[in-house]
DNA sequence: TATTGTTATACTCTATAACTATA
DNA sequence: TATAGTTATAGAGTATAACAATA
């Protein structure tokens, strides 16, 4: 364990800052919330169980009712039953889902304009120092 | 600008989630929310303008009305009335509201747990890192 | 008239507890 | 009985618009 300065703390802060704050603006520019548009990201191709959803999110399963109750009333995705457990509802992306997606991501622009300041070399760089940092002794958070 | 590999978005993603889910655990750790903490964070000595602390906050005046009533009736800050401009008011930190900053601060282990893992060679790197990515030509977000 | 802060209102995120349907 | 999801409810964050007090 190395001391950390307050200097670097408060750069971290800021570069954190800047990500949340940039992604926050991509959904808004969707008309999505980011906890929306998160959402959308962690659809793959034939659905996802609600309980899948909520584990992956790290939140309540009701909060993804919720969540998913706004984006199909939007026409975003789709609650399909599952065929062998009638319990379980999947949860679909649609078409029109699909392309709002693909408007956040297009509209997210820290990684191209931020993380593109640099050089190939100095991205292995940062790349191997945030696999140290975040090395793999806690699932999450 | 270079082009960025998805895998490095990913980690730097994660990174910010990490650093996000650490510094909510922090906050509730003395009974606050992120916004409540970092409102805390922002108050220096004799105490800020709302206006100030909105701007700072890049928020709107109303939701630091409430951010500031709800700290106020824990006792964490005051509403001092400007001498020279009545219609402003002040917000200062009480002494249990340095406390419980103090509290966060503790408890918000990222720095120290996380980036701490690096050598100092290492973080002199990645602030060299922060510093290309976070080139000021835009003042925030 | 312009500015500072508040109030009223509304929407979203989030969680807990109680509930329904199914296994 | 246990599990998947929903509903009811509540508190917090946030913004917009209307408002009061002061400059």
């Amino acid at each position: 364990m190395t001391e950390v300065t307050d200097a670097l703390a408060q750069q971290v802060w800021d570069f954190v800052y800047a990500h949340d704050a940039a992604y926050d603006r991509a959904a808004q520019t969707a008309g999505l919330s980011a906890a929306q548009a998160c959402l959308l990201e962690h659809l793959a191709g034939d659905g996802r169980a609600m309980g899948d959803l909520a584990e992956e999110l790290l939140c309540d399963a009701s909060n993804v009712t919720q969540l998913v109750s706004r984006l199909e009333a939007r026409g975003l995705v789709a609650r399909v039953p599952d065929p062998t457990d009638r319990r379980i509802k999947r949860v679909s992306i649609t078409t029109a889902g699909r392309r709002v997606r693909r408007t956040v991501r297009q509209a997210f622009e820290f990684p191209s304009e931020r993380l593109g300041l640099l050089t190939e070399q100095e991205q292995r760089q940062l790349s191997e120092l945030l696999a140290k940092v975040l090395a793999p002794d806690r699932p999450l958070g």
